[in-house]
DNA sequence: TGGAAAATTGCACGTCATGCATGAATGCGT
DNA sequence: ACGCATTCATGCATGACGTGCAATTTTCCA
C-alpha cells in the first residue's frame, strides 16, 4: 500500500514524537501552560521544524484525537458489508475505544481551549466517512444520507465520550452508552409529549 | 424583560459595531487578510478595546452565527409544546433562515480559517438547546435523548446549510432540504444493503 | 558517487492576546 | 445636583504565535 522509504518513516517517527510529546507535557504542566517552545525541547527539534508538521499547538494535542478518528473509518471500512450501517459503526466505535488512553482522552476533552480544534478534527473527518458510507450502500458521496448520517454519527458519539469522560465509569459502561446512542438513531429521534 | 440602561445599551452596540465591521471588512478584503487592528479602526476603538469584548478576531467574524444559533434556539422555545421535537426544530430553523443574511453566511462558513471557531459555536449552543428539549418533554437535562438529540439536530442543520451554499439555490430549496434532513432524524438512520 | 529533491534550521517580522495601571464615564443613593 | 462606587476604555509592555525566506544539511536515486 504506502511503500515508505526512511524518510516517510522519520517524518511519521517526528510526528509522533511531538504529538506525544505534547500530550506529555500538557499531562505534567496543563494544556494551558504547554509552549510550542517547550514541546520542541523536549522533542529535541527546532521551534521552525515544529511549524512544519503542525499549524498549531493545539492541531499537535488533538493529533491523538485525530488518529483515533481516522481509526473509526477504518474499522468501519472493514466491517462486512452486509452489516447495516449504524451497526457496523457501532462495533467500529468499539474496537476503536477499546485501545484508547482514557486519560489522554479526557485532558483533551476537558479542556476548553482545545475544543474548536478537536471539533475540526472531527468535521474534517465526515467527509471521508460519508464517502466510507456511501461505498457502502452503494450510493453516491453527494447523497443527502451520507452526509447527514456521517455528521451526525460522528456527534452522536461524541456526546457520548464527553459524557462518559464527566462521570467515573469504566469502558462497559461507555460501550453500552454507545449502543443506547445508536439505538436512538436507528430508532429515530422524534418525541412529542406523551 | 432585560431592562437596560445607557450603559447596557452602548455596550451591545459596540459589540454590534465590532461584528459588522469585521464581516465587512472580511467581505472586502477576505477573511484572512483582516487584522483586529483594522476592525478596531473601522469602529474607532483602542484595539485593546476590542479584546473586551471578543477573545479573538475569529470570535467576532462568527458572532453572527452566534447569533443565529440563539435565535434558533428561542424560536424553538416558542413553538407550542404539543408539536414534536423535530417538528418544532424545522419551524425554528425555517424562520431563523428566513431572516438570515446569505451572503454573510457563506463568507463565514467558507473560510477555512473560521471552522473551528463556528463548530465551537454550534457546541456551546447544544447544551442550552438540550434544555430547551427537555423542557418540552418534561425530561431532565442530564437524560440522554434531549443531548444527543440537541448534538445531532444542530449537526443535521450545519450539513444542511453547508449543502446548501455550495450550491447556487434559493430560500426555497433550502426550506425543502431543511425537511428533507429533519425527515431522516425522524425515521431513522439505519440502513442496510439493498 | 554526484546531483536533485526534500527536510531542518535560524532569522526577521507582523500579529495576536493578556496583565496591569490609569483615567474617564456611568449609575445610584442621598 | 453631588459625590462615591462601579464599570469601562485605553495605552503600554510583554510573551507567544505563525509564516516567509534563504542557507544548510540530509536523503534519495540514477
Amino acid at each position: 500500500m504506502t511503500a515508505v522509504g526512511r524518510r516517510e518513516r522519520k517524518k511519521l517517527a517526528t510526528r509522533a514524537a511531538l504529538r506525544e510529546a505534547a500530550l506529555r507535557l500538557a499531562l505534567r504542566h496543563g494544556v494551558e501552560h504547554v509552549t510550542v517552545e517547550q514541546i520542541a525541547a523536549e522533542t529535541d527539534i527546532a521551534v521552525r521544524t515544529f511549524f512544519n508538521y503542525f499549524s498549531s499547538k493545539e492541531e499537535a494535542m488533538v493529533a491523538a484525537v485525530a488518529a483515533e478518528a481516522d481509526a473509526l473509518i477504518g474499522e468501519f471500512r472493514d466491517r462486512p458489508r452486509e452489516e447495516p450501517v449504524l451497526h457496523a459503526l457501532r462495533e467500529a466505535v468499539a474496537r476503536v475505544i477499546a485501545g484508547s488512553d482514557a486519560d489522554a482522552l479526557r485532558l483533551i476533552v476537558r479542556a476548553p481551549s482545545l475544543l474548536p480544534q478537536r471539533l475540526a478534527v472531527y468535521a474534517t473527518r465526515e467527509k471521508a466517512l460519508a464517502e466510507a458510507i456511501a461505498d457502502r450502500l452503494g450510493l453516491s458521496p453527494d447523497d443527502l444520507y451520507p452526509a447527514v448520517c456521517a455528521a451526525t454519527a460522528l456527534t452522536a458519539m461524541r456526546v457520548v465520550l464527553e459524557r462518559w469522560l464527566d462521570r467515573p465509569a469504566d469502558h462497559a459502561a461507555l460501550r453500552e452508552q454507545t449502543e443506547e446512542v445508536i439505538g436512538l438513531l436507528a430508532a429515530g429521534l422524534e418525541r412529542r409529549l406523551p
